[in-house]
DNA sequence: CGGACAAGCTGA
DNA sequence: CAGCTTGTCCGG
């Protein structure tokens, strides 16, 4: 049984109210308001959010009430709203995403559509009123790898307290080990209202959601359970997309390993649910906690930061083996006798994941007798070895395997694709060897092999190992991305989930030129404070984010947008670098307020706020 | 987005 | 100058 659709709070046998206007936003890749007249009949079902069918231009396009009115805003006759689809995100979502498509130079449609249900609902199941408080959870289970969460927020979870005193509204950052436990902090929050958490993959919430239900919590999993997290009395938990789920009565926000770029739509508008939600809480005078075990330079920004002792941050970290290459000669292959060493002691049981973040075979060839790079003859780029002979990776143009300078037909990889680092391996170490990467058959990989070689993508495949080495760590480290060193350290701490804490006797194995980087340095002592000092100075000298706000601008329209950007915004404008503009600002009010200034030119453009490469 | 309408190109 | 393409504007 449901409650009636949208009842705005209007009673049967109230006077009617006075708005008969609703402001329609359609579907459509431009942000207007348009106004309809709200038929008797579909009054009580309208509101802000409301999800309807409107006519425009002969055709019924689909859109939600952004506002009511009774005066129309303009002269035109009015039609009427043609059906009320169903139930859309509340008012302030609605208000969200108008700030969203602000923030990241979006439509506000487009966000809409994201917070709205897959389906219509017609009706919102009714709330049970006194939904069976959840029981308090274990407490042994919490302490052993708990960290220290701001001290008012445990209490919370007590059954006995139908609803927690709200605790101080702000950001909290809360750092915990890879091998801890996000669930206390999680059943803290979800004792405040209807709780929102977010993880970064749709599997990661679905299994949060299932220890909350064991826990005793009312659950709806978003976005399937739009419309019982729209009735409320529960935690909503989801991914990304989560971040814009109805809750009527927010009481707590939660992100889960909030730097995981998963929070990151990569279509633009780019948005960010970890910063989303961030907003959304604000907004609400709610709080909200952002759980990493290496928390990112941008939560940093937003609040303080809530550390577990040494002792059992130590302890949430597995032991890092560092292998210092820089003594072996160059082109000395991928396999350290380090290893080689822990490949053979790899069972079926007690697996090795070897990480390389190359995809294919050769990707750089050298002449063996002359050590000349291997380039095409007509572009200069590097070519790729293939069956005749070698091929152009820019240009296309196919030639016999000669080294140009000296004529040899000897040539040597210098580095090396999973494929062949898969074969390498197997020989060196004589045992079976399965290649995982994101392009390789999806599930889980075959449970017989012992190791296991693939692309950053095997760490997600995989529920545990007993060790994972990065082959080429200085590939992480060096890529050219802002946040390379953040994105490097995630990854550490993302396979230090796999082989657990320093007590289980699990392994991380770094091959590396740069022993003494700062990344490795903190994972080496698990405190991920060594790198964030490191790492903050080096964006503020280098201006980049959280320092300054920057936005990529690129495709066909980008000159002419660029062109026609205000010329004292306050903007700096760098490039084009391959067709890419990178913008830059003080901070993101006069970054996004000089996007949305600037009148978008006729074709294709792209405008990535907070793009994750710069 | 997609229709309406206006301004440009082509062929006779 | 009809007949068509391409571009710009606009919707309640």
């Amino acid at each position: 049984m449901g409650t009636p659709l949208a009842p705005g709070g209007r009673e049967a046998g109230a006077r009617p109210v006075a708005p008969q206007i609703a402001r329609v936003l359609p579907d459509l890749p431009f942000d207007k308001v348009f106004d309809y007249l709200i038929p008797d009949d579909l009054a009580s079902q309208v509101r802000v959010g409301t999800m309807v069918r409107v006519a425009l231009q002969g055709r019924r396009i689909g859109g939600w009430v952004v506002g009511l009115a009774e005066e129309a805003s303009t002269d035109r006759p009015l039609r009427p709203l043609a059906k009320v689809t169903g139930w859309g995100p509340p008012a302030e979502v609605v208000t969200l995403a108008r700030w969203a498509a602000w923030r990241w130079a979006g439509r506000t449609a487009q966000l809409l559509g994201t917070a709205s249900p897959l389906r219509a609902v017609r009706a919102l199941p009714s709330v049970t009123p006194s939904a069976p408080r959840a029981p308090a959870p274990a407490l042994p289970s919490v302490t052993p790898s708990a960290p220290r969460a701001p001290a008012p927020a445990l209490p919370s979870v007590t059954p006995s307290a139908p609803r927690a005193p709200a605790p101080a509204a702000g950001v909290t950052v809360v750092r915990i080990p890879p091998a801890g436990d996000v669930l206390p902090v999680v059943l803290s929050a979800a004792g405040h209202g209807d709780a929102l958490v977010l993880a970064p993959s749709h599997s990661a919430a679905g299994l949060l959601a299932a220890r909350l239900r064991h826990e005793g919590h009312r659950v709806a999993l978003v976005p399937h359970d739009w419309a019982l997290a729209a009735a409320g009395g529960c935690v909503a938990v989801g991914s990304r997309a989560g971040a814009w789920a109805p809750r009527p009565h927010l009481g707590a926000v939660v992100v889960v390993d909030e730097g995981d770029e998963a929070y990151q739509e990569e279509r633009a508008p780019t948005w960010n649910a970890r910063d989303v939600a961030v907003e959304r809480a604000r907004r609400a005078g709610v709080p909200c906690v952002l759980t990493s075990p290496a928390p990112s330079l941008d939560a940093l920004a937003y609040g303080p930061l809530v550390t577990p002792s040494r002792t059992e941050e130590r302890g949430g970290w597995p032991v890092l083996d560092v292998v210092d290459r820089r003594p072996e000669p160059p082109g000395s292959g991928l396999y350290s006798s380090r290893l080689v060493a822990l490949a053979r002691q790899a069972e079926p049981g007690a697996r090795l994941i070897c990480v390389l973040n190359r995809k294919g075979r050769a990707r750089l060839l050298a002449c063996a007798a002359c050590r000349e790079l291997i380039r095409c003859e007509a572009c200069g780029a590097a070519v790729d070895g293939v069956d005749e002979g070698l091929a152009c990776r820019r240009c296309g143009t196919v030639r016999p395997r000669i080294c140009l300078a000296c004529g040899g037909t000897r040539l040597a990889t210098l580095r090396v694709g999973v494929t062949r680092a898969r074969e390498e391996l197997e020989a060196l170490a004589n045992r079976p060897v399965a290649e995982v990467s994101a392009d390789t058959a999806a599930g889980p990989p075959p449970a017989d092999v012992p190791i296991l070689v693939g692309t950053e993508a095997v760490l997600h495949r995989v529920a545990a190992a007993r060790a994972v080495a990065f082959l080429d760590f200085d590939q992480e480290l060096l890529a050219p991305r802002y946040r390379a060193a953040e994105a490097a350290l995630g990854m550490l701490a993302r396979a230090a989930r796999l082989v657990g804490g320093r007590a289980g006797g699990g392994r991380l194995m770094v091959q590396t030129r740069m022993p003494g980087h700062e990344v490795i340095d903190a994972a080496l002592h698990a405190d991920p404070s060594r790198l964030a000092v490191v790492e903050a100075a080096r964006r503020a000298a280098l201006r980049f984010p959280p320092d300054t706000a920057v936005a990529a601008v690129s495709g066909q329209g980008a000159p002419a947008f660029v062109a026609a950007l205000p010329p004292a915004s306050g903007l700096e404008v760098l490039g084009p670098a391959d067709g890419r503009w990178l913008l830059r600002a003080p901070g993101h009010r006069t970054l996004c307020d000089a996007l949305a200034a600037t009148p978008r030119p006729a074709g294709r453009l792209r405008i990535e706020v907070d793009p994750l490469r710069a």
